[in-house]
DNA sequence: TCTATTATACCGAATGTTCGTTTGAATAAG
DNA sequence: CTTATTCAAACGAACATTCGGTATAATAGA
């Protein structure tokens, strides 16, 4: 099996579990694959294997929610795209995110620059389509902030309520958030 | 020492670590306690130690978030106590929330009914304020389904980018958020 | 009062288990 | 033959947990 077949399979397990729940037990029951065989493409073991999860949502995410923004379309129709986009991503917020389950306990450590990244790439990413409109720097920026914050949070709520209706709702209300000053 | 003593200080642990990633050593080290001396107190180990910290923390905000919203002063003065209590609940977003942290890995199959039920008053009495000012029903459940997602999106974020400031900003917005319509 | 008993708080050392990781051999591919 | 994959088995380390015991203090009986 291919690597490139191997770390979506991955996935799952490190998202639900965190990087410090998720055993390479359960890493190899889901890859398929027996640990050593796991080791012979992750020499680096379970942190390369949390690394390339990472890097692989970070693409992943690069094509299908930032790209349908980089179009020509009315910026109402670009920020739509990016939320179905996110839908898809998180699952309707059944799937937890990275940013949240990665910055807590020992991943941290081991993550915190890569993850600081990322969040500030979503960010300035909102900020410049709100700016596109015509709102002040500074007004972008917040209300990009306010975007992720509402995203993040409909997340926490819906993993405990598992009331996915949250997550529509929140995620329909993104463009408004955006767009407002 | 007196139990009552005892468990706050494995909160810290549980709350930066998670519960997988939080060991009996680091709890043993927290609370200055050996590790056998942990199993005198809690009997049913790791997981009672987890439980006792949820119950702890849940009549916390029973006394410094819920019991400021009894009193006879006018709403938005009741909800920026609460909010006061609430910034210090989470150390303006420097102490992660056991919320979201607790809903992941196994930590979700032990506790899930009590993070549940927990969310519920906190979703419950937001939205009993809100309606308080005449705002319907529904309109009053969706503000503090969208109060709580701030909050937790918040802590989140500054997770994240250690940037308290916001945190601070998106709670200074939940007395509007939970009044709007 | 003095002593015997019980209960509580605590700990060093060991328990068995599971973890992440490594090894060396078997198989498959070219 | 050579190289790349896969595997069963085993590794030491770290894990949660238990055991046997000491120290202290409260309780009770004489």
């Amino acid at each position: 099996m291919p690597k490139e077949e191997v770390i979506p399979k991955l996935i799952p397990v490190f998202r639900h579990c965190g990087y410090e729940g998720a055993t390479v037990s359960q890493l190899s029951k889901a890859t398929g694959l027996k640990k050593a065989s796991l080791y012979h493409y992750f020499q680096g073991g379970k942190e390369e294997m949390a690394k390339a999860v990472l890097e692989y949502i970070s693409h992943w995410i690069e094509e299908h929610i930032f790209a349908p923004l980089q179009t020509e379309k009315p910026a109402l129709d670009r920020l739509n795209a990016m939320c179905a986009g996110i839908d898809e991503f998180y699952k309707s917020g059944q799937d937890p995110c990275f940013l949240a389950v990665m910055s807590l306990g020992e991943a941290d450590n081991l993550f915190h620059q890569q993850l600081e990244q990322s969040l500030k790439k979503w960010l300035d990413t909102l900020s410049a389509i709100a700016e596109e409109t015509g709102i002040p720097p500074q007004q972008a920026k917040e209300n990009a902030e306010d975007a992720m914050i509402t995203i993040q949070g409909a997340l926490v709520l819906v993993r405990v309520t598992k009331d996915t209706q949250v997550f529509h709702r929140a995620i329909a209300k993104i463009p408004e958030i955006l767009l407002s000053n």
